[in-house]
DNA sequence: TGACAATCCGGAACAATGTTCCGTATCGTC
DNA sequence: GACGATACGGAACATTGTTCCGGATTGTCA
């Protein structure tokens, strides 16, 4: 994740100070996140990096690749359980709510992650959609094998889901009255039709 | 929702300028949270009202007060269908779903509402428990006639559901492949029990 | 080793927004 | 018409994001 480049011919290796700035700064984001959220001020983790603003910014012109570089193993991680779990689990069904269950562990015991993957903010789009390019064609394979298995309704889609999933996970660190497993639970719940049951579909008029 | 004090002898009603710039910040607020979205820069609203910022933060010192004073009668409305559906509908189920989804419609159609309360920024911390406060105990009234019936399963909180249903909201406008709706159906299918399915048909929406 | 060019750094500077504060204008009453 | 209470306006300050460039550092080559 981490390599100079190699197509066109690169005269000369990233010189050493600016090497060792990017391992300060991976360093001081994950120390910055972890205690003030992945929204901290840019500024803080300059300080806590001991450097300056504009080196921060020429080696992560935006916060999403600070937070990919500090959270991108977990994420391919989880992207990595996927399959594994397709195969380990008792049933489709089971592997997905496990998977999600995962999933949920990441994003809630990450400081303001949630809240950054559902905002609107310019800052956050790219975060959001590397979470979802990545995790989303995993949740849609173990989607379509619980649907296959006949566990689930069809015609769900993988990436409302993950959203889904998302959304429910903000204000968990807030709110102590509001636990977003409850919630999940009943999203996965709502997964599985009773087989018949699909013949109340929400009015959905977009 | 907007009447001079009375307990401690009001001495002199508030002055005609001062009630002339309370509409204009209302009328202006509604306009600029209309195309702008909730949060919107106060100084938008200022500007829009044609009054300076100390006059906006002396009627309403918190962004709150002012999404309160404008979508206050259609949180009541929403507030006061709770009980009207429970009348009205065929079923407590199909009352807790027509009033859910009232609740979404008027959400979604709020530019910037969900992300607002979603959000944890200080200035909608109130603006939260507001619309909470409110519905709460109506989504609980609902909650409880259908779980009665035996129409939904039994231990759903009516905060939570109510966080989860805004949450699920949250992102709609800025993310066309993101349809609350479908969301919402499948955790409030996720409400009702296995096996017992109303079988009453989906009651068009508001 | 010394010099030179490519690279990289630091932080000042600017922009957007929230919030406070106080001198001044306006209003209502006598 | 005068006077005190009330309300207004916007300057000023704080926070955060983002850009830009003079100057320091590094690596290479003679």
């Amino acid at each position: 994740m981490t390599e100079q480049g190699s197509a066109t011919s690169p005269r000369r290796a990233r010189r050493a100070d600016a090497q060792r700035n990017e391992r300060r700064l991976l360093d001081a984001a994950a120390a910055v996140f972890a205690a003030s959220g992945v929204d901290a001020p840019i500024r803080e983790i300059a300080a806590e990096a001991g450097v300056g603003l504009g080196t921060i910014y020429r080696h992560f012109p935006t916060r999403t690749e600070l937070v990919v570089e500090v959270y991108g193993h977990q994420v391919e991680a989880c992207a990595a359980a996927g399959p594994r779990l397709l195969t380990e689990a008792a049933s489709p069904l089971d592997a997905l709510l496990a998977w999600v269950d995962q999933f949920v562990d990441f994003v809630i015991t990450k400081h303001g992650l949630a809240d950054a993957l559902g905002s609107d903010d310019t800052g956050f789009q790219r975060l959001h959609a590397y979470f979802l390019d990545r995790l989303v064609p995993v949740c849609a394979e173990l989607l379509d094998a619980a649907e296959s298995s006949g566990q689930i309704a069809s015609g769900v889609d993988a990436y409302e889901l993950m959203r889904g999933i998302g959304n429910l996970c903000i204000g968990h660190e807030t709110d102590a009255r509001y636990n977003p497993r409850h919630m999940v639970g009943l999203l996965t719940r709502g997964l599985r039709g009773s087989g018949a049951d699909s013949s109340t579909p929400p009015s959905a008029s977009a």
